[in-house]
RNA sequence: GUGCCCGUAGCUCAACGGAUAGAGCACCUGCCUUCUAAGCAGGUGGUUGCGGGUUCGAUUCCUGCCGGGCAUGCCA
């Protein structure tokens, strides 16, 4: 993943530990130091194991070298206290006021705050979902789509210079199969006698297009069902739809590129449509059969062949990906003489790098996995550095309703769209569930808990909080940049400073998620600050009589609730006013 | 067979190599005439699949088993 991160305030302690370092053991400066959050707050604020780190170097009792370090911390006006805890570790226990800052910070800051500039302006290309456009987004599509979509968002969050990319698939034969089936049901639709083949694709959404197709070329692209009756003796299905393929092109002639163009226009607008509402949106759209009208195939082909990386077997052209650590060579040319996926792949791969992208991630489904090893091995075939590709993998979604596992058939028609599953529970909830959970951890998707409006579900529980903000505000009725300028002394109690805290590891917790691409510690951190404040709210009363508790207190729920609005708005996740 | 991922509370899942492994659900006990009870406070619940190793320290890293998922096409 990527280069590790500071924060301001870690990197001000980290610095006291160095200059105690230095006066306590000179023979081991340069050790690094690093700073926990202990999970007790007994524990402190920050907790140092250097001493511990150091015993074997210094054949010196870590307890006795934490004594040392702590004798020569240097002041700071941020550290109340330091104490030596368990077999070593030194305690940082924090000013108050050093807490209370963060609130300004998140003030001037504004939708900003937990920016970071980890990435340097580096620009990284995210490619996520580019599914086949022969059929609806189903919900497996759903994860890779609010993963990969959070995914951007986190990386722009932590500086880089982000550009989220489909790639269409809009060559090959499963295009081909897609546009028989739609150019059939026009057929049917004008009253032509025509079979459909049992490998068609077989959806009602085929039978839209085939409507549409009327709709906007009446019964020019008709032809007489005869052209269709290509007897087929002796073959297997896959082979027969092939013969109906060429008799469909054979008969349509050009018109065949119009039905082609028009069943992948109307596929991808639907895609389109269903991710836009679901609020995922693109800056690329890359076509598939660019690459090959552009040569960039050809191109790349040849690249690999000149590099000596190719050879002939069985009239097929192979590239040696055992070379590069594949566990066997794959055929970037056919014997039929027609490139395989894997050489388009090869192309886009090696153009991504060409754009000048310095960092590229695909998002690809976990059963994907085989493939990494030989895309790796083509772009290092190519002169490129593997190490810029990222392979993200997300596991499978599986969908429970009532405890049971929903059945999904993907050529059966009747599978889970992702339309089907946003209008079943929402998109917010939708877009939650799916990062919710580590991307290499198979998703149990609770189509029940996902729809309560209850105490059960963790997106209501966020977005509770912020609406519960939004309210007391709102019964407040002042001017809400009046608070900017609140005196935040009184805020003292261990509600305030854990909630403090929470807000004060945001950033952190920003930068982690996006180096580990890791949308799901988000999702966590902006439920313990919602719990932080529901247990807060629930203890404190905001609209006092004392005009500066009431300030400070409603200063803190303000910086609250924009720490919660961005970090749901990265997720995806909408964050109303009112519930 | 081989490769990748996973195995943590009854269920679903967290835990930069750190301290007494944490949440939610479920199950008990309390809290609404006061800013939203979609909430809060508390309780029950664990040999982190099993065995070795590395380390001051292992749920985490290495290794061998056991169990589950996925992948192993001149498909796309």
């Amino acid at each position: 993943m990527l280069a590790a991160p500071v924060t301001d305030l870690k990197a001000h302690l980290a610095a006291l530990f160095e200059s105690a370092l230095e006066a306590v053991a000179p023979e081991a400066r340069g050790t690094a130091v690093t700073l926990d959050r202990p999970k007790q707050a007994s524990h402190g604020d920050y907790a140092c194991n250097l001493a511990m780190q150091l015993s074997r170097q210094l054949r010196r009792n870590p307890r006795e070298i934490a004594a040392a370090i702590i004798d020569h911390l240097p002041p700071s006006p941020h550290v109340a206290r330091a104490e030596i805890a368990g077999a070593g570790f030194i305690n940082l226990f924090l000013q108050p006021a050093a807490k209370r800052d963060v609130v300004r910070r998140i003030f001037a800051a504004g939708d900003r705050y937990g920016h970071s500039t980890l990435g340097q302006d580096r620009r990284v290309q995210v490619e996520f979902v580019s599914a086949n456009p022969t059929g609806p987004l189903h919900v497996g599509h759903g994860r890779g789509a609010a993963y990969g979509s959070a995914l951007a968002s986190l990386l722009a969050a932590a500086g880089f210079n982000v550009t989220r990319e489909f790639y269409v698939n809009d060559a090959g034969r499963q295009m081909d199969i897609l546009a028989l089936s739609a150019w059939l049901r026009y057929l049917q639709a004008h009253g032509e006698s025509v079979a459909f083949p049992d490998d068609g694709y077989r959806g009602d959404y085929v039978r839209d297009i085939g409507a549409q197709l009327a709709g906007a070329h009446g019964d020019r692209l008709v032809r007489p069902a005869a052209i269709l009756s290509v007897p087929v003796v002796g073959a297997a299905a896959d082979a027969a739809l092939d013969v109906l393929i060429a008799a469909a092109k054979a008969g349509l002639g050009e018109d065949w590129w119009t039905v082609h163009r028009f069943a992948l226009d109307a596929m991808l607008a639907d895609q389109r449509n269903d991710l836009g509402e679901f609020g995922v949106h693109y800056d690329v759209w890359s076509s598939e059969q660019s690459l090959h009208t552009g040569g960039a195939v050809e191109r790349a082909v040849q690249r690999l062949h000149d590099a000596g990386h190719l050879y002939r077997q069985d009239g097929a052209l192979w590239f040696r990906s055992t070379t590069f650590g594949d566990e066997k060579d794959r055929v970037v040319r056919r014997d039929n003489g027609a490139y395989t996926y894997f050489a388009s792949d090869i192309a886009y791969h090696a153009e991504k790098f060409d754009r000048g992208f310095d960092i590229v991630i695909d998002v690809w489904g976990a059963d994907h996995h085989g493939y990494i090893a030989r895309v790796k091995g083509a772009l290092q075939a190519l002169g490129y550095d593997p190490a810029r590709l990222e392979i993200a993998l997300v596991q499978f979604a599986v969908l429970f309703r009532g405890g049971e596992k929903v059945a999904m058939g993907k050529r059966s028609g009747d599978f889970v769209t992702l339309r089907e599953l946003r209008e079943e529970v929402g998109n917010d909830a939708a877009r939650f569930f799916y990062v919710l959970r580590k991307s290499d951890q198979h998703l149990d998707f609770d189509l029940d808990l996902a729809k309560s409006q209850s105490n059960d579900n963790p997106v209501y529980y966020i977005q509770y909080a912020h609406a519960r903000v939004c309210s007391v505000l709102q019964g407040w009725g002042g001017n809400e940049a009046d608070l900017a300028d609140a005196a935040l002394d009184c805020l003292d109690s261990a509600a305030e400073m854990q909630l403090l805290q929470l807000l004060i590891d945001y950033p952190e917790t920003i930068e982690a998620a996006a180096r580990d691409f890791a949308p799901h510690a988000v999702a966590f951190h902006l439920k313990d600050i919602a719990a932080a404040f529901h247990s807060w709210y629930n203890g404190t009363r905001f609209l006092v009589d004392e005009p500066a508790v009431r300030d400070a207190r409603l200063a803190l729920a303000l910086a609250t609730r924009n720490v919660l609005r961005t970090g749901l708005t990265l997720l995806g996740v909408t964050a109303p006013d009112k519930m």
